[in-house]
DNA sequence: ATGGGTGCAAATAATTTGCAGGTAA
DNA sequence: TTACCTGCAAATTATTTGCACCCAT
């Protein structure tokens, strides 16, 4: 089928700091990480194989709101998604379950198959909603 | 307080531009209807406004998965979602009220209020459903 | 040995900013 | 008139690509 990926020290650094988090992190941020603790390996090559990773569907993918696109291992949580705060662009968890489900069926329903979804919800939290507006 | 803003035929344009559609629209997209449709405005401008009508809160603005930043009025969501084919960009609106109310508590439960939320979902449909990933 | 992997530097693409000149109020 | 508004061009930022060299197989 596809030729093995050849085992190398950086991509083995790579994956060990996304194994690393549970958040998603940015190819900007892996690299900084790993400059910092001496497995030195170019931005280039962490741009290269996050891609590869979302290609073969180990790891998701969201783009920030700052404009930057962040990864993190498929396995590394149950799915789920986030509530960003339009005021201080704090994240929160949501896990659900029941939307993925509804997403499916319904999407099914429509006769479509392979079905992929990006789910973006934007609020204010308690702390912003004090002021302004 | 704030000095009323300027009323100019280029932040017109942009304003109906916006008003005139229901989805969310991207400043080089808007740019572009409004080069077409001979109201040119610059670019420079069609970000500004944008961003300015953000900043008031008038319009909510997402990243879309090609990386670029996409606004709506606040006021023109017509609630219903899409399924996009990845194959022949064919669109099929799904209506979800139940989608609606479980965002809405889930959000509500993290301690966030005034959500705006924007759902995508990709899949392939019945007569594209052959070849792909 | 050999072809995939690496990384520097240059290329893209979206968006922002400097600045000279236009225009609404 | 007086700021604010415009828009061209140059600057920024994140990401991609060209290409010569290196290394796991």
């Amino acid at each position: 089928m596809t030729a093995p990926l050849r085992a190398t020290r950086q991509g083995a650094a790579i994956e060990a700091a996304l194994a690393g988090s549970d958040d998603f992190r940015t190819a900007q941020d892996l690299h900084a990480q790993l400059r910092a603790t001496g497995g030195s390996v170019g931005l280039t090559t962490v741009y290269r194989h996050l891609q590869r990773l979302a290609d073969a569907g180990a790891v998701d993918s969201v783009r920030t709101i700052t404009g930057e696109t962040a990864y993190r291992l498929c396995g590394a949580r149950a799915h789920h998604h986030h509530v960003v705060c339009r005021g201080c662009r704090r994240v929160v968890d949501i896990d659900g379950p029941d939307l993925e489900r509804w997403l499916e069926r319904a999407a099914t329903k429509a006769g479509f198959t392979d079905i992929e979804h990006t789910v973006e919800i934007v609020g204010t939290c308690r702390d912003c909603g004090r002021v302004n507006r």
